[in-house]
This record gives structure tokens, C-alpha cells and sequence, in this order.
DNA sequence: CTTTAGCACTCCTTTTCAATGAGTGCTAAC
DNA sequence: GTTAGCACTCATTGAAAAGGAGTGCTAAAG
């Protein structure tokens, strides 16, 4: 009768044992018991009255013991609930702030600042920091290059949205001049400078189809040229971790088996990848518990995610990755700030 | 009287029984007693006589006992011993050795290839590989080449050896045009191409003390440039980690707070690079055993490493870390070759 | 003199068992 | 509705006992 999404309205006392209880385990990590619990929740209730209370919320799937006679722990729904409706955000502190800010300016390139991004993610929530590079399918192209190697390769420098460069070697039939290629860049440059990345590909490619044979020698290498590099530049969708040893400190992880395939998870990527991915849809803070993420992996874990953007378009996510019993109220401001002030970094007006 | 180099000239019954021994804790992971040497020496000898031979090998502080009565453990002298004077080293899978070939071949740039070296030790070894990133120093600068970017932004492009390219971001006091700054790459080509970076940071430092008022404003920029790049080149000593997952499988390794600090040390890479360091200076293969590399963390793990060369100069080292009971005779070979192979991959000439 | 069998001894590991104690669920009284 | 009381469960702890692997020594055999 009662569907999953039909909470039975909890009392307020319930609520409030329930977040005691909840912020309780995640500080002492600890099942926690009635008698403890009538002690911290502040409420004057005897441990028995507790029971009851808790008894109820156990039958509503919120918490669970871990066997008869130890206390409760809450449930990934407890959590959810927890996190939803009873969490009381703590303020960030201006400090941790300025740290954000300082280890985030605009001085360094994309690729740079998401790289701090993560290691600053890890140092401050003392948890596993991940960030998503930025999504180069809606990054304006401003500038290619090309300059010869010797050997038949040449170099081709590409620069996107002013912050960020790529280069790629190609491999070529022959060997062209500086002058030649120059002649390349330029008309590239004329024709595509400015425009994203994926439009121009486009462009490109239906120009390489329609009119391959009344171009000139010179315009199909060009555009030959161009379609290789931009097709490097497209894929490499891909994330930066830091801090995984932190993981290594919380009990519920450090079974070795547990932690060895966590570690290789992030190895392989791509799963985390696809979960991250996921994230990217959404454009505010996300928080998956447990095994809400679908991924077995993560199964004792939580990942807390948020966006981050230039010019209103959502480029890559970032967040951390954490034990389910991470200290939500710290995290997720912090996770919100770190967002915000990195899109502030990336973007191009100061 | 007799001291650690004076080596008491060990009977060829003992010799083979520690190779026995070894050879069998490395692959058991166990502490082996004498009824088990015994039969698995070859000798045909009772445990009784193997205990005497083990007890001399134990005055001899090449085996130890971790308790009263339980097997023998090669000590870090034993398997000094053992790796210098007793392995066999099995000739290498020759399909070990095309994998190798064919995840290395000369078509990526050096950073590229290095990364995979990494990648594939590990994979081969199943232990953590290792791979110091080329040393520049001696590295010939083949081409620099400006571009503006917004903003008071240049882009300089380094092209090195011909295989690597490096760009930095330089923040300039006003904005130069695209054929301004042509003129200055081309001023530097002319002067610097083909040179060691070195040498031109060098003669750049004098060119500016000693000059600086005759030089016009261009010259000037172009050199002011080319230093604030160059320095960028020169710093990046750092190297590539993989594969640190495959060090949870051993026993040994498992207490999670020494798996930690490990994991730790090899984010803190200092330590780590200041040893790989060292392994540069040696032109062969080189061994540490436990605590012979000197640093802590490493104490119960064995680091071989082997040298990489483009000219005959060395750029870098690989190698693998893995707890020290490692299988040297197998891990020897694949250092070496792979060494060789990426020597080969970085060759110019192809 | 070397090798080996025998044996007592050590000490780690595993198992067993009882004691402890935290925490529960139920019932009955307030 | 709240609470005290109580029987019950079950993880944890520690001690004791059993088992076993391996040693060192001694004395006999080769």
C-alpha cells in the first residue's frame, strides 16, 4: 500500500533522533545505542522511550542494526532522508575560503587549475578529491598552428577558449615547409578561428566530402590536417583524482580487498567516469549514497558532485569521494564553494 | 676480525640451499624450515643436516628466524647475496618482449612513451613500475615559437628533440601582436635552434647582463621570454607511478598503515625522485633490497631499476617497486629489456 | 668427521569456553 | 505516552588448552 516515496510523515521527535543518531555514527563511526542516543539528542527521554522511537524508524527502513544486540546505524534511506531534510549545512569558514581562492587563480591554464582543484578538494574535506577535465565539445577553437618537425611530422599546436592548449604530432605523407604550413594556419585560422570546436569539425568534414576534388592540394591538407587534430582534441574526456590514501584512514574501508578494488576502480576510470558523466547532466550539487550510485563499487561510499561552469555552460564536474559516513554538513559547502570559485577561475573575463 | 666484505667463502652446499630457500620464501611467502629445504634443494640430505647448514647461514646473518621455531627468512644481506652471485636469470618470453615492443613504439612523444613504460612495467611485473620523466638538461632546443593570446597573454611552444613539445602561458606587460612576436621566435631560432637549453639559458643570462642597455626593446622582450619559458623547461623533475594497486596482494604489505605510508611516499614523490636519482648516475641495472635504499618507507621493498639513453646519454631511469620478495629473476630481464626498448623508441633515428 | 635419528623444548596458531557487557524487546507499572 | 525492570541475544575479550611446525642438542651410525 505504502510506496517507497510515501514517507509516513516522521514525528518531529523521530526526525530529531534520527539526525543525532545519524551525525553521531558519522563522527564516531560507532553503531550508536538507545542509551547513548536519549543522552545526546538533548531531548529528556529515558533510553527506552528511545526504543520505541527508533524501533519505528528501523521498521520504516531508515536504520538497521548490524546484528541483535548492538546499536543502529543508519540505512542509505537514513542517510538520504538525513541528508535531504534534516542537515544542518555549517557555514564555511572564511578561511578555508581564501585557501580555495588562493590555490585557484586565474593565472594558470584549465588543465592546471583542475588539477588543484582536486588535490585542494582532498586536502581540505581530508577525503578523496575527483574533478572531471572541462568538456571540450563547447569550447570555441581560437587558434591552430602548425610547425614541421623534422621527418615527416608536424606539430599542431591548438588553442581553446584562450586558457587552454593542446598539441598534437601528426604524421604526414611528406615533409612541408614553415612557409607552407603557415598558409595552412592562416586559412584555418580565417575561416574557423572563434568557432566551437565541434561546429567546425562538422564544417570540416562536409566540406571535405562536397568538394574534395575542385579544392587545391593545399586546402585538403589544411582541412586533412585540422580534422586530425581536432579529432585528439575531442575525445580525451577523462578525470583527475587526488588524495586516495585518505580513504585509507575510515575502518568501514580498510578491509584490504574493499580498498584494493576501490583503488583499481579508480585505475580503470571508466565506471567513475560514466557516474561523473551523470553528474554533469544535473546543474546543481549532487550527492550520491552508497549504492544509489548503481556502481558496486562505491557501494560504501559516497560521492558528493558539483558543476562547474564558464559562461553559464556546464563544463566538467567536481566533488569527493568519501566513505557514506563522510561529514556531509563540512563537505558539501565545500564542494559548492570549490565549484564556484574554479568557473570564477576559468572564466575568461577577469 | 672479519668484516662485512670479507665474505667466509660459502661451501657450494650452502649456497644452494639458500638459493633453495629463497627461491622458494619468494615464491611461498613463508618462512621455510628445514624438513620442507630439504626436500625441495634437490640434495639429498636429512632436515638434521639442512639445520646445520641453515644455522651457520644464520651466524652468517644471511637468513633470520622471525621467532624460535618457525622457518628461515633470507635477511637483506641474503638476498644481496642471492640476487648477485646465486640467480639464474631466466631469458625473457620473447612475446614479453614484442608486447613490450609494440605498447613502445617510436611514434608517440616522449612523454607518451614514458607513461606507457610505467603502465606496462606494471602490467608485466604485476608490481608498481616507475619511470623518472627525461631529464632536459642536455635536451637540444629545437624551435620556440610565440603566440598571443587575449589579455596580455602569450603562448610560447617549445619544441624539444624533436619528439617533445612544451607550452607555458606567459603573462607579459601588454599585448604583442602575432608579427611581433614572429620576429622575436625567429630572432631566438636563429640564434638558439639545435643548441642544448642549457647552454641557452646561459648565454641568454649573460646576453641580458652585459647588453641590456645597447639591446633594442625587441630584443630584450624576446630574451625576457625565452628565460621565463626556459626556466619552466628546465625545473619538471618529477616522475610516472603505475600499477601501485598490484603491491596490495602481498601479505606483507598489508598492514594498512605501512600500505599507507607508501602510498603516501610515492605522492610525495621527493623522496621517492631523489632515489630514482641516484639510479641515474649508474649506467646499469641497479638493485636495492630493503633497506638499502636508505629511505624508510621503502624498508620492505625492492627497487630495480635500469638506466634509459638517447645517444648514449642517460635521460632517465625505470624500474619496479615491489615488496622484496620479489621474482628478481623475472623482473631483472623485463627492466632491462624494457630500458632498452624505450631507449630505442626515444632514438631520433629510427 | 659427517650425517642422521631421536627427543625435548619453544612459541606461534587455533580452538574452545566462559565471562563481560552493550543493547535490545517486551511487559507492566506510573 | 513514558519509563523502569528484566530476560535475552550476541559480539567481544581473555584465558586456557590443544596442536603443530620447527628448532637445537645429543648421541649413534656411516
Amino acid at each position: 500500500m505504502s510506496s517507497q516515496s510515501e514517507v509516513p510523515e516522521l514525528s518531529e521527535r523521530a526526525q530529531c533522533l534520527l539526525k543525532a543518531l545519524t551525525e553521531r555514527y558519522i563522527r564516531e563511526g560507532q553503531p550508536v545505542g538507545s542509551r547513548t542516543l536519549a543522552r545526546d539528542a538533548g531531548l529528556k527521554l529515558s533510553p527506552a522511550t528511545v526504543r520505541n522511537v527508533i524501533a519505528d524508524l528501523e521498521e520504516m527502513g531508515l536504520v538497521s542494526s548490524p546484528h541483535t544486540s548492538a546499536g543502529r546505524v543508519p540505512t542509505v534511506q537514513g542517510y538520504r532522508l538525513f541528508v535531504d531534510t534534516l542537515l544542518s549545512v555549517k557555514p564555511l569558514d572564511e578561511s578555508v575560503v581564501e585557501e580555495i581562492r588562493v590555490n585557484l587563480d586565474a593565472e594558470h591554464d584549465a588543465r592546471e587549475l583542475v588539477e588543484s582543484a582536486s588535490g585542494l578538494l582532498s586536502d581540505v574535506t581530508r577525503l578523496a578529491g575527483v574533478v572531471t577535465l572541462p568538456r571540450r565539445e563547447h569550447a570555441a577553437l581560437e587558434r591552430v598552428e602548425f610547425l614541421p618537425l623534422s621527418d615527416r611530422k608536424v606539430l599542431a599546436v591548438l588553442v581553446i577558449n584562450d586558457k587552454e592548449v593542446q598539441n598534437s604530432i601528426l604524421h604526414t605523407d611528406r615533409n612541408y615547409s614553415a612557409g607552407e604550413l603557415q598558409q595552412y594556419s592562416n586559412f584555418l585560422n580565417e575561416q574557423f578561428a572563434g568557432r566551437e570546436i565541434q561546429e567546425v569539425r562538422e564544417r570540416l568534414v562536409t566540406e571535405l566530402r562536397e568538394t574534395r576534388e575542385h579544392l587545391d592540394r593545399m586546402m585538403r591538407t589544411a582541412l586533412d590536417m585540422a580534422d586530425q587534430v581536432l579529432g585528439e582534441a575531442e575525445q580525451g574526456s577523462d578525470y583527475v583524482l587526488a588524495g586516495q590514501t585518505n580513504l585509507m584512514q575510515f575502518d568501514e574501508l580498510c578491509n584490504v580487498t574493499t580498498l584494493r578494488q576501490l583503488f583499481e576502480a579508480f585505475d580503470e576510470k571508466r565506471q567513475i567516469l560514466k557516474l561523473l558523466d551523470q553528474c554533469v547532466e544535473s546543474e546543481h550539487l549532487q550527492i550520491f549514497i552508497g549504492e544509489e550510485s548503481g556502481y558496486q563499487i562505491l557501494d560504501e561510499c559516497s560521492l558528493v558532485t558539483a558543476p562547474y561552469t564558464v559562461d553559464g555552460r556546464v563544463l566538467g564536474v567536481l566533488g569527493v569521494i568519501g566513505p557514506t559516513r563522510m561529514a556531509y554538513e563540512r563537505v558539501i559547502p565545500i564542494v559548492d564553494a570549490t565549484a564556484r570559485i574554479l568557473s570564477a577561475a576559468l572564466n575568461p573575463k577577469e
